[in-house]
RNA sequence: GGAGGGAUACCCAAGCGGUCAACGGGGGCAGACUGUAAAUCUGCUGGCACAGCCUUCGGGGGUUCGAAUCCUCCUCCCUCCA
């Protein structure tokens, strides 16, 4: 096999569609480093392993010797956002879009190689386009081609608004893809539309059309929806390794085999043979921890991943309590200080309420024993370890007045 | 500009004068079990000084012994017509 057909291979693990394909291995064996570009949103800059799927894509290109260019889509975040409806949404000031990406560098660093890459502003270029300018580039594009694009057909059809300015914001996005000459595009694969629009204008502006490669959206913790901060079903690449580990664990057998194909670096060969195990009869669970072990490496390293893989099995398998809690020193009153109001000034549920609930549910455990009844007071001059379910901790201080 | 429809707890969604702190589902949490914070089963899912009390059903005012439920005004959303 040759060494364009091996990046190809490369390449295609995890992606979704290579458009065209004919023309990335020309590109490819042209030899030149090629100019890979990724846009990204100016806000929201705490990224998720979600978004890594496509990361990881760029640094295979790193790895085959091409340049990434790292675009912020600042001038159109600070318009404001596309989808109609959230007007609400601020308007991003010009030092809000450097310290998110301050954010950003600090971020994609742990996956892309610095050296590698370039870090740009769409401000640059679009900043100091004219009205004039504008016009001629959206001139360079027809309504009828933008209704081609599923939502804004839907909404037409529909009867719904579709505002004047939503339409240039795939011309920006392509218009970009003009101004950096970029020779391939990554975007999610709700991104195709406008990815395809970064082709055709460079077309009219007498450039070779980039090649696209989409990404699949990965699924949440949930296995169902796609992973998103908002939805809570995330993990944050800046997430303290236990709890890192711990996410990891607690995704269901199945959708491990999906991470494994979009996260992990291993080879599909080996994925394929551990798969294999787990039917014969290997237990799912340490594969998922050889998984854990290295997301929790890729972004700690390989002491953090030990040990969370190490307090991991304290604590679940063996039931013992985490070394460091949280710690709160509180003040008795008359006859001690009752237990269902220490745990919601300890932190470790909202409300009275839902401690006498837990209660109820024998979940409570004050220095490791079960706690029952409701009435349970601590006794003021001593410390306790307060335990909710299996993860939440904390120790107290009770405190004569 | 006109005519209708809607707003219920984290989300979806019942309820349409008392038995409603409000059915059901999702999500979340807990317990059991276990080879995992997998799967499965069960329970819980307004607040408080908790066998009682207090505040919730878009907002205000009203009718009534009693309202999420009826009347009225206001705000917001949606559909159709222009």
């Amino acid at each position: 096999m040759g060494e364009v057909d091996a990046a190809l291979e490369t390449l295609w693990r995890g992606a979704d569609e290579i458009i065209r394909e004919d023309e990335l291995r020309e590109r490819l064996a042209s030899g030149r480093p090629l100019r890979i570009k990724a846009g990204f949103d100016p806000t929201a800059p705490d990224l998720h392993l979600g978004h890594t799927v496509l990361i990881n894509k760029l640094r295979q290109f790193q790895d085959l010797g091409h340049q990434v260019v790292f675009l912020i889509g600042d001038f159109t975040g600070r318009i404001g956002d596309p989808s109609g409806r959230s007007a609400t949404r601020q308007p991003l000031t010009g030092e809000d879009v450097v310290r998110n990406a301050e954010t950003y560098r600090e971020q994609i660093f742990r996956i892309l190689d610095p050296d590698r890459t370039e870090v740009v502003f769409n401000s640059t270029w679009m900043g100091e386009m004219s009205a004039t300018d504008m016009i001629e580039l959206s001139a360079r594009y027809t309504v009828a081609r933008m209704l081609e694009r599923d939502d804004f057909h839907k909404r037409y059809q529909a009867n719904q608004s579709i505002a004047i300015h939503e339409f240039m914001y795939p011309l920006i996005q392509g218009y970009d893809s003009v101004a950096l000459r970029a020779d391939v595009e990554l975007g999610g694969t709700d991104q195709k539309f406008n990815l395809l629009v970064g082709r055709d204008l460079q077309r009219e502006y007498g450039q070779p059309p980039q090649v696209l490669i989409t990404t699949p959206v990965l699924e949440g913790l949930d296995g169902v929806q796609k992973m998103s901060k908002s939805l809570g079903n995330f993990i944050g690449i800046r997430e303290p390794a236990d709890e890192m580990f711990g996410k990891l664990m607690s995704i269901s057998d199945t959708l491990m085999w999906r991470y494994f194909e979009l996260l992990s670096f291993r080879p599909l060969a080996d994925i394929a043979r551990l798969r294999r195990e787990v039917e014969e009869g290997a237990n799912p669970r340490d594969v998922k921890v050889e998984l854990a072990d290295e997301l929790v490496t890729r972004f700690h390293d390989k002491a953090a991943a030990t040990a969370a893989h190490g307090s991991f099995v304290a604590r679940f398998r063996q039931g013992a309590m985490p070394d460091d809690m949280p710690e709160h020193a509180l003040e008795a009153g008359e006859g001690g200080r009752p237990l269902a109001m220490t745990l919601r000034d300890a932190g470790l549920v909202s409300s009275t309420s839902e401690a006498l609930r837990m209660l109820d549910q024998r979940a409570v455990r004050v220095d490791g024993e079960r706690v029952e009844s409701r009435d349970t007071t601590l006794e003021p001059g001593a410390a306790y370890v307060l335990q909710v379910g299996k993860r939440r901790f904390a120790r107290v201080n009770v405190k004569k007045v």
